[in-house]
DNA sequence: TGCCAAAGTTTACGCTGTAAACATTCGATA
DNA sequence: TATCGAATGTTTACAGCGTAAACTTTGGCA
């Protein structure tokens, strides 16, 4: 349990090391530069033993996702956090994109096509459907309230969400680098209140 | 010029080619199951030979992005047809999740992070600065005339893509796929009215 | 104390991108 | 029409990848 310090044979707590090892390299060179073999160098151990953690580098994949679906999660309630419901969509909404933008390269893990199978793993899918329904019981709420367009929970719920996921991978991805970190913040802000606008509409 | 069609050694249109067999490859598969050599073998030529046509991976893949931006761009501006500039905003929105959905790993190649370095490919930047002034143009004019909500062009632009963005994307790295074909249907309509309402909506 | 399962290593295979050197062929020029 | 260079192929080679199989070490329990 703990760790061996001086055997070097038996490491002690590998599957952590290797789990915080892979996010770094993903953090800077993203997931191109991940490869089980670097992470083991990096960590001073054979290129196989992984395996003896993870069954596969998408199960590696799969183990970082979870771990990122639960700070984003963690994210988005930490932030909801008023009275006014426009104020707390604009506010998860924010947190979302903030998250995104500071691991993007998890974000893509999370909603991407870099893990296989998602379907297979189920406490994967637990974890996204919990920061999923962050979004959809706010949107119930206010639905419910009388605040937000009166259309199906799941369609409005979807609705935003594809705003705030758009809004966060073109950023990520570098397709408003054109316009410069100032200006970004200034689309955040446009985008958001279109957002809210959207919502609360109560035209057809 | 023509192709020598029994001197094997020199294949004629060998760039033409390996380009349809990258697409065809694609399209099964993804991109994890596109490799020069995958489709060096499948028209019979040496694995080396792609380099004599593109300086390497990279750009081949750009190569398709150029020619997928000059699709999208005609599929929009082709679906573009109406007085009402509410509904020319649906249509191309339309006309741009459905080519994300039947082009779904050459979407992913024009907005995700496949290619590296874009911007020092020129005539790839200048393919999708045409598809993205589409979008502003029609949103420009919806804003002079006073339908939609008096913004600066770009960031409702911006916001408008981001929906339309985000809707494609969720839709073809799966996302919505608890939703079945049906669903995600009405999923689109509800969110292009979504779209429509947050374009229009003069609130601020 | 002895032994088994857990956790590590070594070796090996086939795949990948791509660099370097070599071969063939096309088309233009003398 | 013969020749020669440029364009377009091939062969060979190297390093990195995921991962399967067989082997080794070690910690903890009977």
């Amino acid at each position: 349990m703990a760790q061996t310090d001086k055997s070097t044979y038996h490491h002690g707590n590998l599957k952590q090391d290797l789990m915080e090892s892979a996010v770094k390299r993903l953090a800077k060179g993203g997931i191109e530069n991940l490869s089980l073999r670097s992470i083991s160098r990096e960590i001073g151990v054979s290129q196989t033993a992984p395996y003896r953690h993870f069954s596969n580098k998408n199960e590696l994949l799969v183990a970082l996702a979870i771990r990122g679906f639960e700070e984003l999660t963690h994210e988005m309630v930490r932030a909801d956090r008023d009275e006014d419901i426009c104020i707390r969509l604009q506010q998860i909404s924010i947190a979302y994109i903030s998250y995104a933008r500071k691991n993007p390269e998890i974000y893509r893990l999370l909603f991407g096509t870099g893990i296989v199978d998602r379907d297979d793993y189920q406490s994967l899918c637990v974890a996204g459907d919990e920061t999923y329904f962050v979004l959809v019981n706010l949107i119930d709420e206010g639905i419910k309230s009388g605040a937000f367009r009166n259309m199906p929970t799941m369609y409005l719920a979807n609705s935003v969400w594809s705003l705030v996921h758009g809004l966060a991978t073109l950023i990520i991805d570098d397709n408003f680098s054109a316009l410069g970190e100032a200006l970004i913040a200034e689309q955040l802000d446009a985008s958001v209140a279109f957002l809210v606008a959207g919502a609360t509409s109560k035209q057809d």
